[in-house]
DNA sequence: TGCGGTCTGTTCGTTGCCGAACAGACAGGT
DNA sequence: ACCTGTCTGTTCGGCAACGAACAGACCGCA
């Protein structure tokens, strides 16, 4: 990706955001503004999905949850990306759940109306589909997180992914949430915090943490973070046209 | 999926096998049978793709190295998919590398001509679309593999995603690749293997494994096993032609 | 028939995370 | 100002998997 790429500005979302004023217009008609509020479920396993979202301040999880109970977050989704994948893929739904892990508000689609844009091809459609192959890679990349990192690391590279996404350096989620999205133990989550917050990294108190010191989780971090990163940011980097929308969106 | 549903034939691939004979006579003569050995990697991190390949006999693992030098297998595909989505999704290389987990043959088809193939739109493009969003399935819940399950329930799912793609119920696989398959230590596939051999479900020596009680195997598996498999029978089923190729091929 | 390399089995101690249970602390509503 | 529910901190034992090192077994090849 070249030197001078940056992500457009965060409050709305990167993928519509990157459509030429023609394709964008006879599109922006159909998309309809939403508050996701923290926990809402936009659906669940094996549910018939009724929209696709496209966040710009909130985050979405997705998630799988096993039979024992515990569940395990498999890729997330903000402004970046879209959440509904299978809607145009094929299949119309997905063995997994999306709950929404930071409150915010997206835009959403019709069923029938994300399909037709897909298939009208476009940029849309190549960007579509270069925003799929980068879940693809996110997916890759919690599964060997999975097996090698420690909570720790895992701790930072999910705070350090949400931060990407947030407009301040305050996050809003609970240790009880990261446990869950980690799929760990919250008293894990307890000690790996308070690791960092004694090491003076981050500071946090009743479901609030505040980042101090950004370049510190990076180090502390597993290489996922940065690989995920690095690889969203090259497959959209050239499909991306970012001209900002009309100041009038949310 | 209909309970009549069956997989075509194993020694060709599924998915090419699935075009109605219009679309498969052009790609035909662009296709071009290789043999694949055990242990050749197709590609690796961030190279440039200069073939999709879709195996007939052979299994490809799709996985990820770690820093520490650790691996970590994300996916596999046979004769049910394709290797180098990238090449359709855009892109052109992946932070993961593909290696022959099992030797055996594959149709490949250049770079190019498999962008266009694609971009002709027609079934094929919805086949690959469909096999995308499987294999999107098949990682995420590798992930949630990893979090969750023992080495005992993972091996027993491995085994049955290889035996599913082999014509018989002999494996050639040596512990030391079943390990760095599933990202653990040898003597943990020694233990779980011995277990196994022990209660009657497989028996195996020096690299041969031989699976002897495929139920057994399915019940002592997680969840897992049985997720990816329906899942993946479901997104393609209402996509696969299903017309024998002509019995010429290999 | 013997040699060599690969594959498998087994031994230590160690560690990171789990499971359960409980105590304290904070925030917000009435 | 209180009370209540939620969030955080801490304890215990237990276990699965790790890391390292080595012994034995098997197969193929010379």
């Amino acid at each position: 990706m070249p030197a001078s790429f940056t992500f457009p500005s965060p409050n709305q979302n990167h993928l519509l955001g990157a459509l030429p004023p023609g394709e964008f217009e006879p599109l922006s008609a159909q998309l309809e503004l939403v508050a996701l509020p923290l926990g809402k479920m936009l659906y669940g396993p094996d549910e018939q999905l009724q929209h696709a979202y496209f966040p710009t301040t909130s985050i979405v999880s997705l998630h799988y949850i096993v039979e024992s109970g515990a569940s395990a977050e498999t890729a997330s989704v903000g402004s970046e990306g879209v959440v509904g994948i299978s809607l145009f893929m094929g299949g119309d739904t997905t063995s997994s759940s999306a709950v929404v892990q930071t409150a915010g508000h997206a835009y959403r689609l019709e069923r029938r109306l994300m399909k037709a844009a897909f298939n009208a091809g476009g940029l849309l459609q190549k960007i579509l589909l270069r925003y799929t192959q980068s879940l693809l890679t996110q997916m890759a990349q919690t599964a060997v997180c999975n097996r090698h990192h420690s909570v720790e690391q895992q701790l930072c590279r999910s705070l350090l992914q949400t931060l990407d996404r947030m407009p301040s350096s305050e996050l809003v989620m609970t240790q009880e949430l990261l446990a869950s999205l980690l799929g760990v133990r919250r008293e894990g989550i307890t000690v790996a915090a308070g690791n960092l917050q004694r090491d003076g990294l981050i500071s946090y108190r009743r479901g609030h943490i505040a980042v101090l010191d950004r370049a510190g989780l990076e180090a502390r971090s597993c290489e996922c973070y940065g690989v995920v990163k690095r690889e969203c940011a090259r497959l959209l980097s050239d499909v991306l046209y970012r001209q900002p929308l009309p100041s009038t969106r949310h």
